[in-house]
DNA sequence: TTCCAGGGATATA
DNA sequence: TATATCCATGGA
């Protein structure tokens, strides 16, 4: 388990073999950060936290440290999960590479809303686009913009999507926004696997891969395998290849089962880092 | 210039 | 159920 203080405004962590913000950050779970020459900034929701480097580790400054105790996921045991995910000879590499990853809580507002727009997209335009969302429709706060409630993006058109860069997704985004709200969302998180996965599915703008970034970024369910053009790739070079991705999902999960979702994020991290 | 990015909706067979 | 095509945008 990993050991951390938390103090009012900061968390001190010492051990690193699991968590390293550059991991944690850059491994395309989210994007609601920024770099800088001091570390990371995070910006979740309305909250604000900055990660810098220590010679003890790393320390986290921010005004609700309880938010990101939770956020990081640090009271979560991935030793364990690293332990059971080192039995796959293909995982050898991924676990070493992106040792520090952590598997975010995320709101599931804007794991939605974000994951919508990541469709067929690339992450720095996908960051660019939801900045924008930030900064034209988002709460004004002491850091930066927070991310805007239901309520203000149903004032909001399909002409404004397109306009901060949104896209033939701005459709979908209209539609979403009008199909449910953070409530409805958070009621869902009750729900066994089939049935929230039904339920996303018949979300405008989600289809097979958003709902599971959705149910693995946001409802923190292990169960899933998010297939992207990464995974694709990954899966066709060290399986017999296949065409369907949703074959590769159901595949990938038989293999991994709960531990599926970690599995898919050290994997991504490793595939796509050392395409650069 | 063409290809590609954390794909989804729709039409067609 | 399975496959083909269209869809905005910008960087490589």
């Amino acid at each position: 388990m990993l050991d951390y203080e938390i103090g009012s405004d900061y968390i001190k962590i010492r051990d690193t073999s699991s968590f390293n913000p550059q991991h944690i950050l850059e491994c395309g779970q989210v994007f609601s950060y920024a770099k800088n020459e001091e570390g990371y900034i995070c910006f979740p929701e309305d909250k604000f936290a900055r990660i810098l480097k220590r010679d003890y580790g790393y320390l986290i400054q921010t005004s609700t440290p309880q938010y990101f105790v939770k956020y990081f996921d640090l009271d979560k045991d991935y030793d364990l999960i690293k332990r059971g995910l080192g039995r796959f000879e293909i995982m050898k590499k991924p676990l070493e590479f992106g040792s520090g990853i952590r598997i975010l809580n995320q709101n599931l507002f804007e794991t939605l809303i974000s994951f919508i727009i990541s469709a067929n997209n690339n992450i720095p335009r996908i960051k660019k686009i939801l900045l924008a969302l930030r900064e034209t429709l988002g709460e004004k706060t002491q850091y930066g913009h927070a991310f805007p409630s239901r309520e203000r993006i149903l004032e909001v058109d399909e002409e404004f999507f397109k306009s901060i860069g949104a896209g033939y997704r701005a459709k979908y985004l209209v539609k979403v926004i009008r199909q449910v709200d953070e409530q409805t969302l958070e009621s869902w998180r009750e729900l066994d696997s089939p049935s929230l996965s039904k339920n996303l599915l018949a979300l405008a703008g989600v289809g097979e891969k958003v709902r599971d970034c959705v149910m693995l970024f946001g409802y923190h369910r292990g169960d899933v395998f998010p297939v992207d053009t990464w995974i694709e790739k990954m899966y066709n070079s060290s399986f017999s290849p296949l065409q369907n991705r949703i074959k590769m999902g159901e595949n990938l999960v038989a293999m991994f089962g709960d531990l599926s979702g970690y599995a898919q994020q050290y994997l991504f991290f490793y595939e796509r880092e050392n395409e650069k």
